[in-house]
RNA sequence: CGGGGUGUAGUGUAAUGGUAGCACGAGUCCUUUGGGAGGAUUUAGUUCGGGUUCAAAUCCCGCCACCCCGACCA
């Protein structure tokens, strides 16, 4: 059975005084106070990561790495259900591969990490430790490729790849981090973007029904595109400093790195053709949206569908006669009702409730099932949510029932917040005053007309440090999501750039980028 | 990579040139356990490398790491 909504309301309110109260002997750093110092804080406090001793580096301890086993299982599915097979190519590419596609070696080569001395002995060509794979998988592609009958080629393939970022962050920004990178290879343009466009409706899935994160999806900026791709296409999501994040990719590369790495094929009408070609990736990053969309001031909040540990146990023991009654029946809820869940139960002794309750919380298990001897008798269990402290009295017999409703309830709720956040923090200028203003203030995504003159968006880079996050699909006839339906509505056709003034075709979404 | 800052026990801090201290944590034992329990007891530290000085956590130089700002970036 549900509270009734004043119940709960108060319920709301005694949990939210009890968070601050403890938050003291936590002694987290406040989100609402320094988002950044809470980010950094939460991350390790909550047993996600830790730094490493190789600077830029970090460690994926073992609750961090299994989210992303988790991510990586829902998308690998749907990578595996389109057709692409896994594959692993060598993490050393040699150096000259780099050089064959001008515009890819120009935007790689500041980050490379180069090895110049192999057992003992300086190498004769340098091996650059993948930045990504594109030019060690399509020097095989060429080898491989040679009639219509071997397209599409689809291949992808779960790795690291090493970039040497100079400002290190956890999950945002690393000199290594872990990704899948998808390649595939098609007869014609067409095919190529339909590809394109599949792998960001897959990352927008993954993102709204796994992460229940929403944002906006559209085409990169010429400025901000992939190095050697024609069109790169993106979904950015927003995080509560109002800055935001480029949270996976996919890459239209037309025909650029087939010339420069000779992959040729013979078409249906026997006559040599050059393919088309696509990559696309979602990389170790997007846990850094999971964690700062969602958290709180007591610290991590995960969403159900991500969540390593998605219900915890906690039987109420007093170390008297009748204890043995409640684990007993606790076990019996894990291994029987909720055997279908990720359920942990937490039998530690030594530890009073409320520690136990402020760890849970701090690591963001989504539903707390609190079991006593008081409920015993009355043969019910007290479920609460961690994203709002809700409590739900349900007897014991629907258990199996309420828990899986409450996790569902939670997915969907914690989505909502998200889209109401995003709503809230999209915002229209009209001209270059308002822009400015909301760069000031609240930041958050802001659409504006752009002339598409790169000199404009250096400029308002330059003087708000906005960057052009996208042109949201829905504008050059893509498929449109709510978010972009939104965003399409109310738009006349044409208007004038918010930074010189000269006609514009489009709105574009301006962002600070983390 | 440029500018700024920080670095003392596992963590957080104190000691401004003169005895390295406190709290939390961790270990052991006892009593506790419905929102971070109490007692007893044990434990551990000046980032690293140079220099100045009778004497350095403290002053100087360098390395490394971390944080903030900038450029770069998934």
């Amino acid at each position: 059975m549900r509270c009734c909504s004043e119940d709960a309301a108060t319920g709301i309110l005694a949990e939210q005084d009890m968070a601050e109260k403890i938050f003291d002997k936590k002694n987290l750093v406040k989100r609402s106070e320094d988002f950044s110092g809470w980010y950094q804080d939460v991350v390790v406090r909550s047993g996600l990561a830790d730094h490493s001793p190789v600077k830029g580096c970090m460690i994926f301890k073992p609750y961090s790495y299994a989210i992303w086993e988790l991510v990586q299982k829902f998308l690998d599915a749907k990578i595996k259900a389109n057709g692409v097979k896994n594959a692993y190519f060598p993490m050393f590419i040699p150096e000259s591969f780099l050089q064959k596609e001008k515009e890819h070696v120009k935007g790689f080569a500041p980050e490379l990490a180069v090895v110049t001395i192999g057992g003992g002995k300086e190498l004769e060509e340098k091996l650059v430790v993948r930045p990504t794979s594109e030019t060690i998988m399509y020097s095989m592609f060429a080898q491989w490729i040679s009639s219509w009958r071997d397209l599409p080629y689809k291949v992808n393939q779960w790795c690291n790849v090493v970039r040497w970022e100079k400002r290190p962050r956890f999950f945002i920004r690393n000199i290594e981090f872990l990704w899948q990178e998808g390649h595939t290879v098609h007869a014609t343009n067409q095919e190529a973007q339909e590809q394109v466009d599949w792998a960001i409706e897959q990352y927008k899935d993954i993102y709204r029904n796994y992460f229940a994160i929403d944002g906006i999806d559209g085409r990169k900026s010429e400025s901000e595109k992939f190095p050697g791709a024609d069109a790169t296409y993106t979904f950015e999501t927003l995080m509560p400093s109002g800055i935001a994040l480029q949270s996976a990719t996919s890459h239209n590369l037309g025909q650029n790195f087939a010339k420069s790495f000779n992959i040729e094929f013979l078409d249906q009408e026997g006559k040599k053709a050059t393919p088309w070609q696509t990559s696309w990736g979602l990389s170790t990053r997007s846990l850094a949206s999971l964690i700062m969309v969602h958290g709180d001031d007591s610290g991590l909040v995960l969403p159900p569908a991500l969540a390593p540990i998605q219900v915890v146990i906690i039987p109420i023991i007093r170390g008297k006669e009748g204890d043995v009654e409640v684990i007993k029946r606790a076990q019996e809820i894990k291994d029987n009702d909720l055997s279908d869940l990720r359920v942990e139960l937490d039998l530690r002794e030594g530890y009073s409730v409320g520690w136990k309750f402020n760890e849970w919380e701090l690591k963001g298990v989504p539903l707390r099932i609190e079991l006593g001897p008081k409920e015993l008798e009355q043969g019910k269990a007290t479920l609460t949510r961690r994203m709002d402290g809700q409590k739900i009295s349900v007897d014991l017999k629907d258990l199996k029932a309420e828990a899986g409703k409450a996790l569902a309830d939670i997915q969907k709720d914690l989505l909502q917040k998200s889209r109401d956040y995003l709503a809230q923090n999209t915002r229209e200028a009209k001209d270059y005053n308002e822009f400015k203003e909301i760069m000031n203030g609240p930041k958050g995504f802001i659409k504006a007309y752009w002339c598409e003159d790169p000199e404009c968006e250096a400029k308002i880079k330059e003087e708000t440090k906005a960057t052009t996050r996208c042109l949201p699909a829905g504008q050059e006839g893509l498929p449109a999501s709510p978010a972009e339906a939104s965003a399409k509505e109310g738009r006349e056709k044409e208007g004038k750039c918010v930074y010189c003034g000269k006609p514009a075709k489009y709105q574009w979404i301006f962002a600070q980028a983390y």
